[in-house]
DNA sequence: AAAATTTATTTAACATATTAAATAAAACCA
DNA sequence: TGGTTTTATTTAATATGTTAAATAAATTTT
């Protein structure tokens, strides 16, 4: 068996592209001592402010298991900090910390600028293009 | 701080639009007890059929460290087979078994037919038009 | 209201990812 | 040749991903 596929690899396509793109600003991540999903979360945090777990986990894309730990250990390292509602205790409330706010902010300045810098490199036009068929990709119907 | 974004969230993007297609091939590989990066070295295998566990490495998009536990369970599952190469005794040669091949021939018609349908959803055009941009994407110079 | 069901999160067990350090064989070199 | 450097892979330590099962609080049902 030589070459069994036809097509393009699509999956591994959208997985070299998302680390071509994280590549860039990931050092700015570590640099802070952030990990990837960490950042997601505290990303969702400066969005949003208060936020239940389950909620981050939609927004982050993290599947709650994963996201236990990961808050765990920002909590750990104080950059949120977690408490029941009072409401629904069955629900966790997590908020940034002073600490992580201004991570968020100082971060969000990086981030910010690699975007211009995206867009000069592959053009506005492209940018969007793209973003109009991962778009597609992600609203194809689930069967 | 409410909204300290301004643009989309492309590696969020990038992760969604793979998840998106993934779900559709994924059940197919789990099916035969196949995990993802499994799947990923037995497609590599299948292209080219003894490999070295360096060249499987950069294929597949595994690290060196992650790939020894994903040959090991896959070694241990029958899969594949491991040997030293006599010509380099720091390399080691990697080969799918019958097993293994028999996998990677049925499941590759599965992965056609999923391209058929993903041409026939978004349409040609735009996949071959999203082939180019990640392309474009991929090649970005690494500063 | 008590029992059954649903919802939100965590625990458990295993697989994979990531970085640094270790190991060992091959290549280089003074 | 003997010592140094490079190359290929693995080990170690920690973090995250994944699926199933457990827990516990709220909701629904009878």
């Amino acid at each position: 068996m030589t070459q069994p596929f036809t097509h393009r690899n699509l999956p591994s396509l959208l997985l070299q592209a998302r680390e071509a793109v994280m590549t860039h600003y990931r050092p700015g991540l570590r640099v802070h001592g952030l990990s990837d999903p960490q950042w997601r979360v505290l990303r969702v945090l400066g969005e949003h402010g208060a936020v239940e777990t389950g909620r981050i986990a939609r927004e982050a894309f993290i599947l709650g298991p994963s996201l236990t730990g990961v808050l765990t250990r920002m909590e750990r390292d104080g950059l949120i900090a977690r408490q029941r509602d009072p409401q629904d205790q069955r629900s966790t409330v997590v908020e940034a910390t002073a600490k992580g706010l201004k991570l968020v902010q100082r971060l969000s300045h990086t981030i910010e600028a690699h975007y211009d810098w995206l867009e000069k490199s592959i053009g506005a036009d492209k940018l969007a293009q793209l973003y109009a068929l991962l778009d597609d990709l992600i609203e194809l119907e689930q069967p």
